[in-house]
DNA sequence: TCGCTACATGTAGCGTTACTACGTATTGGA
DNA sequence: TCCAATACGTAGTAACGCTACATGTAGCGA
């Protein structure tokens, strides 16, 4: 699955990824695939930049450290963050329901 | 609602629009509004553009006329357009259900 | 020792696409 | 007469995920 329909929704995923405890960069990547049954195989060109973005934008906190040799940024989230995930669950369900109306053709609950 | 998250699924939802028969460009952005119960009532500066893009790319056809002394370009879906809606609707279906899955936080029926 | 793979991070430049802002023109109502 | 709604269009901008590349370590097999 290409991640270019993702516009406007891979921060929703990143944050909800990070919701259960800080996690590394790549272990985010690894995350969100298993998460998706490999359906959603980031390239690493994509999950950087999109959480150097969140990290300037006050949504995740990083810090470096060192483990087994290589350095790793550990993510967290921000009280801020937290907030901005759950607006974007709900901006999702809505957005969903929305598309799915619009776009008819197939039995979606519409209904919320 | 913006429509800035639509990106890769607008068209679609044109093509959707178009499939109960021919309709003019504004009608169409009208119908979409309507649709949705005005939460996505995107520009004109979105809506043609995005025609000339479908019909540049073959997925729906255009034709001129002139209806009340207004001058009309009245779109409908090609043979190439239904199964490109068809398979746009497959595709809106597995995205749906694997950011529902990432994205977790709300019970959002998976299964279809 | 050499080379490969996985791990881990990062940047530069590109392409797509929806957006804002504007321009044109007709009809019809206030 | 002015303005809103209808109806079409383009130019330029911005956002953002992508490709491609660069860097470096650890661990394994040949």
């Amino acid at each position: 699955m290409r991640a270019e329909a993702l516009k406007g929704h891979l921060d929703g995923l990143l944050l909800a990824t990070l919701e259960d405890g800080p996690q590394h960069g790549y272990a985010v990547k690894e995350a969100l695939c298993d998460a998706t049954g490999g359906k959603l195989d980031l390239p690493t060109g994509t999950v950087y930049p999109a959480l150097h973005r969140l990290e300037r934008a006050g949504l995740i906190k990083g810090s470096w450290s060192v483990v087994g040799g290589r350095r790793r940024r550990t993510y967290e989230l921000t009280e801020q963050g937290r907030r901005s995930l759950a607006g974007a669950r709900d901006h999702w369900q809505e957005f969903a329901a929305v598309i799915s109306a619009a776009l008819g053709g197939g039995p979606w609950p519409a209904t919320n």
